[in-house]
Order: structure tokens, then C-alpha cells, then sequence
DNA sequence: ACCTGAACACCGTTCAAGT
DNA sequence: ACCTGAACACCGTTCAAGT
């Protein structure tokens, strides 16, 4: 019996300022443990494992993930593009945390908040309510592609601004064709 | 003064089987070596280091995407949807190693093949000359994005054939605005 | 219940030496 | 030129022990 040192939101804390600093290769048990002043074994009954870790890191990550404070019914379209640059900022904060997303199957299970909003805005555009989850779930697929892309560096040498711009101006006219067709 | 007992190919060879079955967990340089009968230390003369290991192995991946031999002028449509299968199951096969292709930029430098036949068939779709390379690139944000969300398990639960179906109808009837815009 | 300490089986990489 | 051997500074994780 004994009173905790560490809970689990301190140990994902750490983990998160030290991947913000120094990047996903050094996050370490023992360096996060270095950083609680703690041995690296103490992390294990808050975390289970060094993978763990990572899922609490990825859920932080998605914490980062804002939701615009327009409302969607105004102007859908500068909804979704404010979301999307956000997503686009985390993803060039965290690059290398950011792909592991794609392999944590978090962006389904976390962030409701932002999904509802984007909701909101697919119906404000008129897009009927048959279409919306897979709507959504084509956009975001769609967001975050760009968004580690753009981080990993596969857009070096282009105008990034203008590529977004480009295809975001593409996929609001796909979304204006779905809401088209329901009428 | 010494014949070379391994080449950089079988480095890259014995990683490619390595990751094939095992995961890219197990690439590590000691396994590597272990299978080529060599010591860790007698890779570094022929890939640099680790990353150059892995940047071999993205090299390797990028062969697999291979290109449908449908003429593009035939049937457009079915040139993309053959070349997207071709990366959705490349990925599915590595998932682990298909993230790296976002961190990598390797995707715009190697697979010029695989790029060209996306031209040909965009141009056979009408989309005009100047918007080519913006719709390729867009084109194949979304298809990795695509294929790095299905290999990660992010649309576990649903049926994803119908999603690629639902997803690429609205892609397609995107590159058909495009080349109705240019007339 | 929670943390420590020592130990085990791994890593990537250096450096000097051998052929 | 190409490979080896030993060594260094790391990893994640186990297990028994302490409070």
C-alpha cells in the first residue's frame, strides 16, 4: 500500500513533450521515466507497454486537433478548410507521429468532436443525410493523406498553399455535385 | 583488395524478404546480415546505414505498384481503378513498411512509370493539359491516403470494396468536371 | 498498490584490425 | 576494397524484492 507517484496522464504528458522536442525516436521508456524521475519499470502499470505509449501519444495528438468556432450553418466551406489546415499544422508539428495515425485506427475511435462538426457542415452544404458518414469518412481520408504528405515531404518544391487550395477547391465542388443530386 | 562477397541488390533483396514476412519490426541491420551469412558491420559499405537500408526498402516497394497493361485510351476509368487496387494491395501486403512512403518522399521521386500511365489516362479522360500534373498529384494523395487508411485498419468494420467503389465514382466524377470545364 | 534494482536479450554504430 | 571482432552506448521487458 502505497500512495501513486506518477498517473497515467502524467506519463502521457511527458511523452507527448518530449516527442514535440525531440521527435518520436526519442521517446523511450526510460527517457520519459528520466523525465518523471521515476524508474522506467513505474510506467508499465499505467501504460501496459511501449505500445501503450504510443496509443496515448496518438490520442493526445488527436486532442491537438481543434474544432473552428464558426458556426457550420454559416459558411460550411470555411469550416472544413479550417479544420483541415489545422490538421494540416498538427501533422507538420508531430510529422513523424502523425503517420501513426493511419496504423491506430484512432481517427475513428477518437475526436468525435471534430467528426460532428464536420457533419454539421456536410449538411449545411446540402448534402443528404444518407451520404453524410460516408461523405466524412472520404474527406478525412481525403484531409489527412494531404496533411502527411505535406509533412513527410512528398509536396517539396510545390507551392503547398496552392495545392491545397487547388484540391480543396475540388472537393467542395464534389460536395456541391452530392448535395445537387439529392434534389 | 578483396572480391565483394554481397552487393548492395542482395542487401536489399534479403530486407525486402525479411519485411515480407516477418514485418518491419524484424528489418533490423543484425537479421539482415544473419540471413546474408555476413556480419551487421559488412552492410554499411553498401547502404550507409539504417536509413539507407529503409530507403532501399521504399525503393523495392515502389517496384511492386506495377502498371495495368489496359491502353489508357481504352478505358481511362479502368486504367486508375486497376492502378489503384495494384497500391491498395501492395499496401495491404506491407502495411507497416507502406507508411514510410509518406516520410519519404519516394513517391514523386521513383514509380515514374506508374505516373506516366496516370497522364495517359487523365488525358484520355479530357482533363486539360495544364491541369495534369496538380490532378495526378491530388490523384495520388487520395489513393495512398486511401490505401495507407485501409492497411492501418482505420475503416475496420465496414466494407471497404463499397467505400473504394462510393470513393472513386466521386473521384471519377471529379476528373469528368475537369475535362467539361476545359470545352 | 506501486515502485525499485538487477538482469536478459536485444539494438545501431565506432573503431582497429585482418585479407 | 571489403569484411571481421570486439566494444560502446543504447533499447524494451522479466522477475523478485522492497514499502
Amino acid at each position: 500500500m502505497r500512495p501513486p507517484r506518477i498517473s497515467r496522464a502524467q506519463v502521457l504528458d511527458a511523452t507527448f513533450d518530449l516527442a514535440s522536442e525531440a521527435g518520436l525516436a526519442a521517446v523511450t521508456m526510460r527517457a520519459v521515466a528520466a523525465r518523471l524521475d521515476v524508474t522506467p519499470m513505474a510506467l508499465y502499470r499505467h501504460v501496459g507497454d511501449k505500445q501503450g505509449l504510443l496509443d496515448g501519444l496518438v490520442e493526445r495528438l488527436m486532442a491537438e486537433i481543434t474544432v473552428p468556432d464558426v458556426a457550420p450553418e454559416e459558411d460550411w466551406r470555411a469550416v472544413l478548410r479550417s479544420m483541415a489546415r489545422n490538421i494540416r499544422a498538427v501533422a507538420r508539428r508531430y510529422p513523424d507521429v502523425f503517420v501513426l495515425l493511419f496504423q491506430r485506427r484512432a481517427v475513428t475511435e477518437g475526436a468525435q468532436g471534430p467528426r460532428q462538426v464536420v457533419f454539421r457542415a456536410l449538411r449545411a452544404a446540402g448534402v443528404p443525410e444518407g451520404e453524410l458518414a460516408g461523405t466524412e469518412r472520404m474527406l478525412s481520408t481525403f484531409v489527412y493523406g494531404f496533411a502527411a504528405s505535406e509533412a513527410g515531404g512528398r509536396f517539396a518544391g510545390l507551392n503547398i498553399e496552392a495545392e491545397f487550395d487547388y484540391t480543396a477547391g475540388h472537393v467542395e465542388k464534389l460536395i456541391e455535385a452530392l448535395a445537387a443530386d439529392s434534389r
